[in-house]
DNA sequence: ATCCTACATTGGACAGTGTCTAAGTCAAGA
DNA sequence: TCTTGACTTAGACACTGTCCAATGTAGGAT
């Protein structure tokens, strides 16, 4: 992800300790933090590193299009950094974790023309929900 | 919806006046609203209802399945009270309504068994979004 | 019709998530 | 090295939702 921080750097984006190190967290495994999941592993490498911080960069990341943010359960917004390759979220009801998953198809094409309404449609997601294979098991 | 009254009582449900009145604002337009919205409305026919109670009657009408909930923007969930015709949503992007449409073949089917990672896959939401025609005008 | 009691409601405190602001700090160009 | 405007900070605030103890009441029992 350091050409993610050269990409950004080249539209005008002050490189800061606390930036980069939002980016790291992200980038570390692939998993979908919540923002106060980022905050506190940013925490780690950069102690003082505020929550107003980490919520503005992750705001700013999302409306540079490098990281999606998705809204599952009402509760926590969580912050995917696979923002370049098409695809969708397996979530588990329970734990609440996601999965990327790949779709048969293009979704866009299931709704009919006249299921548009006049809308001028530019986006689909699509979400399953079932129990992951942890929550089977400690159930 | 006067049957869904029926149909809760005969379930066991104490039909108290605040859950009538809550049962008949979610019938009454087909918007989605939010909890506070439904309280909002409620109060108007019945001024000193809580809303801790809205609350309790909304989990509990989903809980029966006569309500879905819907938490599209991670902002408030909204109530929607077409749970037993299949079918999913068309959001504005930009005012936030929402309609229901109605897809071309199951959604479920669209994701391989190898990219179920082992979930009991139960349920999938699809959501479509894009700019309604009021805003499109109004752009 | 009245009584009982388990269930429902109330209001207010609390918790989680996210936003805002004023003051201080610093990256990076001159 | 200096300057400046963008960035960060801490904490207050707002919104959504949950919880609890005290109070009220629907509906079966009598």
């Amino acid at each position: 992800m350091s050409d993610l921080l050269e990409r950004l750097r080249g539209r005008g984006w002050r490189l800061t300790a606390q930036r980069r190190v939002v980016a790291e967290v992200l980038d570390g495994d692939h998993v979908h933090y919540t923002a106060d999941e980022v905050h506190a592993k940013a925490s780690e490498r950069l102690p003082e590193i505020s929550r107003a911080t980490v919520y503005n960069t992750l705001g700013e990341l999302v409306s540079l299009g490098e990281v999606i943010e998705v809204s599952t359960d009402g509760r926590a917004k969580r912050y995917d950094p696979n923002a370049h390759h098409d695809h969708q979220h397996l979530v588990c009801s329970r734990c609440g974790t996601i999965r990327d998953v790949h779709l048969h198809g293009d979704p866009l094409s299931a709704l009919p023309e006249p299921e548009r309404y006049g809308f001028e449609v530019s986006e689909v997601t699509v979400t399953y929900r079932g129990i992951c294979p942890n929550c089977t098991a400690a159930a």
